[in-house]
Order: structure tokens, then sequence, then C-alpha cells
DNA sequence: ATATATTGTGGAAACGCTTCCACGAGCTGA
DNA sequence: TCAGCTCGTGGAAGCGTTTCCACAATATAT
């Protein structure tokens, strides 16, 4: 009952493989004939069948990519950047949103089921150890973002040099003492964040109050969380006195939540206690947060422009790309910026 | 060089038949016979070629959702619960986002192409009007949501009612003065809801004040962001003394700005603006906005029955589900609901 | 005039599965 | 003992394309 190619043949009384041509835009077709199929195909509601296409090219025209807690800001922005860029390019998007580590195999073993996508994306997550060697020669192209593996084409963000930049940026106000909310230490970035906010306290020669660094211990969103920010800024008022002056946090939302705990006892932001955090989300205008910024949207889009140039050179050398944050200061650090909220507003238009 | 079913039939000394009867679990194949082939394809690595599988079974395992806006919350939420269920029914999701009205008819076309989906969830977004004629037969089930359209399936919420629940509410606390600070009239909810607003006017016997509904003007994310949100306040608040004692919002996005531009000229809610919105985002509590709770991620967890029902009975009559939102009371209609920020946070917890 | 490209075309083979039919082997019951 | 089952199995046909080869018809060069 569905219309195939040999339908059309016989209608337009031609052969399969013209009307093949035809949908390829082969240029051996005659004028003629290609009205001629064309017309028939119009009038018989004729569309090519994708699996029957991807079965014979070897090629699906999909990409598959494999992203943790998506419903997080950083990730829905970079996914954006990734299916734009897919439309763009005519690439179909297979979304896999995984909410657990564990989670992982099953579906890197379903986008590497052959013939299902033609590559795959894989976000923020250290690959399975023996991976490489498990699959040896079966696997897809892959593209890391935001992780990194020897093996594979990657793009990453500067996570060590940025924590760097932002505890600096806070001990360069003047402050001594500095602390630090992470996310969980199951995170590459977050463990990152770690480090470089450890160097750029030595490289000050400033000590570190072990206690005015508290890192989340829920894998909820890898403590990347409103909540979790919560939950550290209340645990590190227990400090009392000895409580940081300021503060490196490691994401806008985590500083949100930190702000309400700071509020709930009446403590305000810069006055009491000064902020950078990182990602640079919508709300962080509102929020006034100096904070480093993340190319997300921009590194959505280069994932799938190296994948797409993996396909082109399969056997270039694995590329890794890094990304520099850049800082953005706003209010909560304590420098007085004057920025009004509509002037945000106009430039985050765009 | 790809490993082939024919591959381990030579290779386990059985027929292809019988390879393929291993991996679909057809419960004809001896114990010992099972354990010949899954042990050979074990050793070449052999993974069964998905769109082999597809034109072969006639079907692809695969759902599409075509989404607009979807940086927007509100159709992450609900794209999270898709996801979800989709997971958990061994669904992929092919995910088509769309930044415009205009680029619905490609993508409808694309997954429509024979082979290429199951089914189609379709969000909020009315069908292109020929749409049924042009595809008489050939369209594949589809799932409206957020949307409707007798000739298909569809869920979708009440919100007209929704938004006379929501001034009501604040009618009920007093309020004379109401406004309504909407989304895009393009927008099929935004336009249910100024409905809702105005019936819920009338029955209390209240004036509308044109100049205190503001509807928004951008197409982007059809006003439903927090910048429009953030405009729309700063034209309310051109109306001086007339100036509404409480609004309702069409989001949670749009009242998070609103806010920002009343604190601005040093206004305060709910002190000196009630407001009830919608949605219930995760922020939300954060700024103890009253809103109509959307059930979001429930929505997209039954879009996906929904079309899997649909699949097991293709000539079931349309089926239309609604949802009402429910009224979530915070603080900034002004009801000092006693709610502190942990209570919430331990409930979202979930 | 003939030899040689070029162009448009038809259709077989291939892509890698599932499914169905046929068949032999081992059972059952009369 | 034999007809009639059931069970496990092999492999052909079919899914709907693309692609390649063959070939006829025309154009070009000699």
């Amino acid at each position: 009952m569905p219309i195939t190619i040999y339908d059309i043949a016989r209608e337009a009384k031609v052969g399969i493989g013209t009307v093949s041509r035809v949908f390829n835009n082969n240029p051996n077709v005659t004028i003629e004939t290609r009205k001629k199929v064309l017309a028939v195909s119009k009038r018989l509601h004729y569309v090519p069948h994708a699996y029957a296409q991807g079965l014979a090219r070897k090629r699906t025209n999909t990409l598959a990519a494999i992203i943790p807690f998506f419903t997080n800001y950083f990730f829905i922005e970079v996914l954006k950047g990734v299916q734009d860029k897919c439309a763009a390019l005519g690439y179909d998007l297979i979304l896999y949103g995984i909410n657990h580590p564990s989670e992982v195999e099953p579906y890197l073993n379903k986008s590497i089921q052959r013939g299902r996508v033609d590559g795959i994306l894989y976000f923020s997550m250290k690959l399975p150890v023996d991976f490489a060697k498990r699959f040896h020669g079966v696997t897809k192209p892959l593209v890391l973002v935001d992780s990194f593996d020897e093996s594979c084409d990657s793009l990453f963000v500067e996570n060590l040099e940025a924590a760097k930049i932002a505890t600096g940026h806070l001990i360069s106000l003047g402050h001594q003492n500095v602390g630090l909310i992470d996310g969980n230490m199951s995170s590459f970035p977050a463990r990152q964040r770690l480090e470089g906010f450890k160097h750029a306290m030595a490289e000050a020669g400033l000590g570190i109050n072990e206690k005015a660094v508290v890192i989340s211990t829920t894998t909820k969103l890898d403590g990347f969380s409103r909540d979790a920010g919560y939950l550290a800024m209340k645990e590190m008022m227990t400090l009392g006195a000895a409580m940081p002056t300021a503060i490196v946090i490691s994401s806008d939302v985590q500083a949100i939540g930190a702000i309400s705990a700071l509020r709930e006892r009446g403590m305000k932001v810069p006055e009491d206690v000064a902020i950078v955090s990182f990602d640079d989300i919508e709300l962080a205008v509102h929020f006034g947060l100096t904070t480093m910024r993340q190319p997300m949207y921009e590194m959505g889009e280069l994932a799938v422009e190296k994948l797409v140039q993996r396909f082109e050179h399969p056997d270039a050398p694995p590329s890794h790309q890094t990304f520099l944050p850049r800082l953005v200061v706003r209010t909560s650090c304590g420098m007085n910026k004057p920025e009004t909220y509509i002037e945000n507003f106009l430039h985050t238009e765009n």
C-alpha cells in the first residue's frame, strides 16, 4: 500500500534507477523525464523511505547526543547550539538524556549499534575506561564535550584556569578569606575548579580554610543545583566569624540558592559576602552575578562541526579544543559596576 | 568489513534464521544453539544493524518531537517527561527544535517521511490548516501537546479555566483593579488566558482597565520570557495611580522580569502589587511566586503513552485529555502563607 | 564513412535484517 | 508399525532504496 519507487517508475513509464536519480538530483536525467517523475510522485504522495535510503547509502544523517541532567541550564544551552547546527547541516538529532552515570552504557551501546547514527556527541562524562578497547573499530566517531579523553576529539572549558581567574578576581579586590562552593567531585569540571581555586590561593600566598571549601555530596545534578547551593551556604554559615568574606561558587544556579540561604539570615551580597560564580545563565543578570561566562551555545555548535569534520577526515589525529570562560563583572563581587538591568537586557537580546 | 548476521551464521555453523531468532528471543532455539551464537557474536563484536532491522520490521522504535522554543523552561520540563518515558519504553527520541512557526513545514515533512519515525509529538502549535488533507493516509500517528485539533489525539491544559482561577484568587483577596500581562496572541495558551481573565473579571462584576492588559508584541518565545515580562511591567507602570494593585502574569519567567522592573522603581511584591503567575518552575519557590502549577513533566510522559496507545489501536477515535493547573499559594499574592524556603526545598527534592 | 565519446536510461545486485515456508528428526498415540 | 504432531533449523524472499554495469541513441572526431 505504501508508495515505492517501483510504483512511481511504473506510473511514469521509466526505470527505478531514473526515479532514484531524480530524487538524488543526479544531473544525468533530462528535464522532461525529471518533470514527469516529479509529477507522478506528487500525485501519488510519494516520499522516499528513510531507512531504506539509510541502508543503501550506509549513512543515516543522524547524530546522537548523550547528555546528562539535561534540565540543567548549562546543558540546555549547549544542546540548543547542537540542535541549531544539526538543523543547519541537515542532520537529525537523537537525544539520550541520562539521569545517572550508570545509565551510560546501554545508551552508548545503542548509539554504537551499527546504522543507528553516524556519530555521537558525548557530554561531560568520562568514557568508560575500557571503552576504546571494547569497541575497537566498532565504534562511531565520537566528540567529547566538556570532557576529555586522549582517544577522541574533544571540546572543553579550561575550568582550572577559569577558577584561577575567578578566585584571583576576588583576591584582587582585597579578600583574604576566600571560600569555595563546588559541585560533586565526580564531576570533572568541579574537580578542575577546585584545583584552580587552590592554585590561585597558593599563588597569592593565602592559606585555605578547609572549612570554607564546601563540596557537594549530592549526586543529583552533580551538585550543580540551586538546592545544593542553598545547603552549601547553610553549612558555610556555621563558620560564624570565620566565614569567608568572598566565595567562589561553581555555578550560577548554586549561587542563587546560596543567596537564598544568606538572605534568610539577613546577610547581603556583596556587602557581607562577595560572590563570583560560573556560567552566566540568563538569570545571572537579574541577580547581578559576577560570573565566568561559558560560551555554551557556541560549544554546542562547534561540537557538531567537529563531528562532521571527523566524517570527512576519519583518520586525522584527535583534535582537542579549549574555551577559556570570560569574567563578566556585575555587582555580586562588590565592584560597583554601573550596569542597569535594561542595559543588560538589551545586550542579552542578542 | 562490518560483521553481519551471515558472518555469525557461518562462524557458529548455523543458519542466518537461527541467528536472527536468537537476537529476537524467539523461543524456538535450543539453549545450546543460543549459547553458541551468543558466544560467536560476542567474540566478533556483532551488533545488529538498526536500519536493516527497521526496514525488515517496518518500524523504527523512534519518535519525533517537534517543539518550539525549547530553551523555554516549560518545554524543557515537558521534554524531560517525554525523554524519560521514551527511555522506559525503549523508544528513541528525535528532537526537532523549531525557532519560528514557519519552520514547521519542513520538519513535519521530514518526520512524516516514511520509515523515519513511528509517530510524532507535536507541541504547542497549530497544525497547518490543510495538513489533514494534504497527507491523508500518508501521515504517522501524531499527538498534539498543549494544542488542539479535531483530527488527532491531544493533550492540553485548560488555560481558560486556569486563568479564571488565578484571577479569581486575586479578586477573592479583595483586589478590584486587576491587570494582566500576557504572552503574544499568536500563542494559543496566551489567548486562552486572556479569555479566562476577562471571564473572571466579568463574573465578579469588575470592569477591565484596557491599559492594564499588556500583551506582548514580541514573537521571541511568544513573549513568555523574562525580558518580555520586564518590558510589560515597565509599560504597566506608566499608568501611575491607575496601576493595578494585582496582576495576573502568564508565566513565572515573565513574573520574574516584571519583579525586576518593579524593584527598579522601589516597588515591592506583594506590598505594592500582588502577583499570580503560571507554570511553577523551580525558581518560583525562590521568588515566593503564587502560581498556577502546570504538570509539565507528567504531560510529557502522558504524551508518549498516548502515542504508543495509538500504535496499538490505530482506529480508535481521537482522544482529548485536559489538565487543570493547580493554584500553588506562596507569598506573591499577598497571602502570608507561612512557608519557608527549606520546606519547599525538601518538598521539591521529591 | 567509421570509430569513439557522451548522455540518458533500465534493471540487477547489494545493503542487513525478519519472516515464512519447507523439511527432517524425534514424539505421540492407535 | 505408521500417520500425524511438534520442534528446531536452514535459507529464500522481501523490505525500499542506491549504485553499478550494460546498452542504445546520439554527438564528435578522424
